[in-house]
DNA sequence: TTGTCTTATCGTATATTTGCGATATAAGAT
DNA sequence: ATCTTATATCGCAAATATACGATAAGACAA
């Protein structure tokens, strides 16, 4: 690839690329998945329910952090992590504002 | 990456991960936003549309049809996109199943 | 048949992602 | 101070993704 072009779409195209490519992965489906269920902070846990090794829970928690998926604070010698109820609902308006001119025409599949 | 470890994850879990993967490019959701916007099978144009080398196109529209958001036929010299929104509705409400559960205690942040 | 137009595929270069072990860091316990 | 525990980060190897030019394939026109 000699130069990726990624930066010549629009901010929201791009904007909804990394939510999703944050996404783009089982193993952090998985743990969005434990996050959700219990809806408060979690600490270790994670990686004893993923079949990954800790430092690559660590690495995937940091994507989704970085993508503003999760949320985290370090407490002590342990890391809090929770899911970021905003940023999901930004995405899904988004997402939905996206599409939003079509629900109507929905059955029209022509091909 | 000595092996992939993603199918050590439910069948779920790997498909919301392709959809996702899916949409994880700013080209790929500029594509899908263009057959959506015209609620109809696109030939060509998407091309002229994109700043792209058409190789390139053709490969996202093949990744999108891979993974089911875009069906496509053959017609003569050109090729026919449209947007399979029944892909659409199945990732939707697999998404809002895994979060079911929180939409209550939405505005929980604990950190 | 030959040329033209449109789209798909191949080959290749480079960038990014994924994964792990090893190591670092930081707090609490002994 | 030293040990333990929990988590993050580094460094590396292998797999995937991204992008493009060149080429192939397929239909139609001349």
């Amino acid at each position: 690839m000699a130069i990726h072009k990624k930066e010549e779409f629009t901010q929201k195209e791009q904007d909804l690329a990394n939510f999703a490519k944050a996404m783009a992965h089982p193993a952090r489906i998985a743990i969005l998945k434990v996050l959700a269920q219990r809806n408060e902070c979690i600490c270790g846990e994670i990686v004893d329910l993923l079949p990954l090794a800790q430092s690559t829970v660590s690495q995937h928690l940091k994507e989704l952090k970085n993508a503003g998926l999760v949320t985290g604070t370090v407490d002590g010698p342990r890391s809090c992590y929770c899911i970021n109820w905003k940023a999901f609902e930004k995405f899904n308006s988004e997402f939905s504002f996206l599409f939003a001119n079509l629900k109507l025409k929905n059955e029209k599949a022509c091909c």
